[in-house]
DNA sequence: CCTGAAAACAGACCCCC
DNA sequence: GGGGGTCTGTTTTCAGG
């Protein structure tokens, strides 16, 4: 299932990444080619599961989701069954965006966008309620200085 | 420039996060209304600057992306001078996918993506030669276990 | 593998309710 | 402020070089 992606097809997914709601002429345009490869070429992508989800990015603070925390969490436990019960805990909650896990010292990280401070605290005690945890340290934001969906494509190495 | 946020925006703006491909249409019937009000109503919220950029998801391990570490940053300085320059560093880089201040004792949180350690290292390297920081802290991800663009617009509230 | 045309389709803007 | 229709441009497909 894996794929080749050439440079072409790089341009391709800096310019969708860019601004998805572009015609497909202007793509092409833009990365030098023409309607029907560039549109076979996206097509390939999407089936290989490259291309993903198309979706808009919202202003979280216009919609009342003031406050983003980063959860960093280690625990006692690493059985597989504690594990499964704590990302399905994760996966099943909207608030948790991004939940990795971790080499060294703290297990976990997660960000958690909610509307306050109240809000996360109740997202706290559910998720130790849920599952144990042996020490969690939240990092409040302050200021968002910088928040790109866009991955950095410009001369990353291609998988051979 | 502030603009009420009612329900049925809200209703409007999870179809859009959910899958911003779909037609005026699909996403009408889908909240229950029809193609004109939701067209009038996605024009004012992207006015608004509410609804942002419209993009696709890829995938980064596929686009040889393989390295993620969240870049934990003590500072001494705490000059406007120096925090101008950290910050505008910060931003010209493509591979510092989020920045943020801190509360507390760390004063900034990053994720940073990068295809390997080797070019988390260069990125380092750089970072450090351009401004000065008193402690880092890198965390490797080994495991990517939820990372989701969507917003939770479940029951947050909106602002007054 | 690209070009160009043709068909189905959706977005932008109208007027009427 | 919502409903429906129309015009224009875009997506998607297909035949041919």
């Amino acid at each position: 299932m894996t794929v080749q992606v050439d440079e072409m097809d790089r341009k391709i997914l800096r310019a969708l990444q860019e601004d998805a709601s572009r015609s497909l002429d202007e793509i092409a345009r833009e990365v030098g080619s023409s309607k029907t490869p560039v549109w076979t070429r996206i097509r390939k992508l999407r089936e290989a599961g490259i291309i993903g989800r198309q979706t808009v990015i919202l202003d979280a603070e216009a919609l009342g989701l003031e406050a983003c925390f980063f959860v960093l969490i280690r625990t006692s436990e690493h059985e597989a069954e504690w594990q499964q019960t704590f990302l399905a805990a994760l996966r099943a909650r909207p608030e948790v965006m991004e939940a990795h896990r971790l080499a060294g010292e703290i297990d976990y990280i997660l960000k958690v966008r909610v509307p306050n401070a109240r809000a996360y605290d109740a997202f706290y005690q559910a998720l130790i309620s849920e599952v144990r945890i042996y020490n969690v340290t939240a990092l409040l934001s302050m200021e968002e200085i910088k928040s790109t969906p866009l991955l950095p494509l410009g001369q990353a190495p291609s998988k051979s």
